[in-house]
DNA sequence: CTCGATGCTGAGGTTACCTCACATTGTGGT
DNA sequence: ACCACAATGTGAGGTAACCTCAGCATCGAG
């Protein structure tokens, strides 16, 4: 089997992986990673983050954006405002809610990595895990053409 | 980031990447691994290969395998036909056209890896690669539950 | 011969994306 | 000050690649 083809099969596994521990907290892979982003990139304020950021971090389309953001809103998590600066613009922040909910959220994958170590890179030792990392971000980087043309 | 992360976003981009070019071979890269599947376990006869084994070594589910073959078998490139010994089953094999598309695509694949080197490992050397694809396959071979419960 | 398992498929759903068109705004050049 | 052009977000509509559930035909074991 070739790189690629394992890339796509593990990728496919853990989507689904991931889908199973979110389910829990009604959250699709996909809303977990907005909202893991908002909450980065608003950490210490002064910074605003827009739907066109939130599409640049994710690596899609602002469209694509704009549907995440509105699952999140509708699940009480993020908001929008009008940005102060560009009336254009509407800057993202996390909720009360959204803020507990990403605390939760971190413990509990902190507590299954540390019970279950059914982490799907378990089988890997620290160094393999690290090398695989490094690996992976090399190609990552090297080629960083968002598939959003 | 994370491993996951990266496996995640390297999948899409992959993805991507092979639906441009499977787009002149008016294939999508399911219905290209589908394809490649039935002409490899259809290879050396005496074994038929039915939609249930097909799905699962897509590991997917056989009404998603039902759904590629539709696919294929509209563009003319697989066959269904009766099996002889289970009247329930059906044997899967190429027609012709798939056998020649197959070659075709081959070339093609080849071709591209060679010119332009844009595939997406071409940034790690094949050393690299070798470590990357037995890094996937250790993590992949550990716990193989399909996904498709 | 009955009955539960197996093989395939219709119907209908979901996730996570996409493009295209459009109204609003911001901006650089003259 | 004005205008062409760019950028921001979103409605509308689409796609790939999956899924489950129900149902029919057939098979194999008892």
């Amino acid at each position: 089997m070739t790189a690629g083809e394992l890339l796509t099969m593990l990728a496919r596994r853990l989507r689904h992986l991931r889908g199973q521990e979110l389910q829990p907290f009604g959250l699709t892979p996909a809303q977990s990673r907005a909202l893991a982003t908002v909450a980065r990139s608003t950490h210490r304020d002064g910074e605003e983050l827009r739907l066109s950021g939130l599409a640049e971090r994710l690596g899609i389309a602002p469209r694509s954006a704009t549907e995440v953001v509105d699952a999140l809103q509708e699940k009480g998590l993020v908001q929008r405002a009008p940005s102060p600066t560009d009336r254009r613009a509407t800057a993202l922040s996390l909720t009360a809610e959204g803020r507990q909910l990403i605390g939760r959220l971190r413990a509990a994958m902190a507590q299954a990595s540390r019970e279950k170590a059914d982490d799907m890179f378990s089988v890997l030792s620290q160094q393999q895990r690290d090398a695989l990392t490094e690996l992976l971000r090399t190609v990552a980087q090297h080629d960083p053409a968002a598939p959003a043309e």
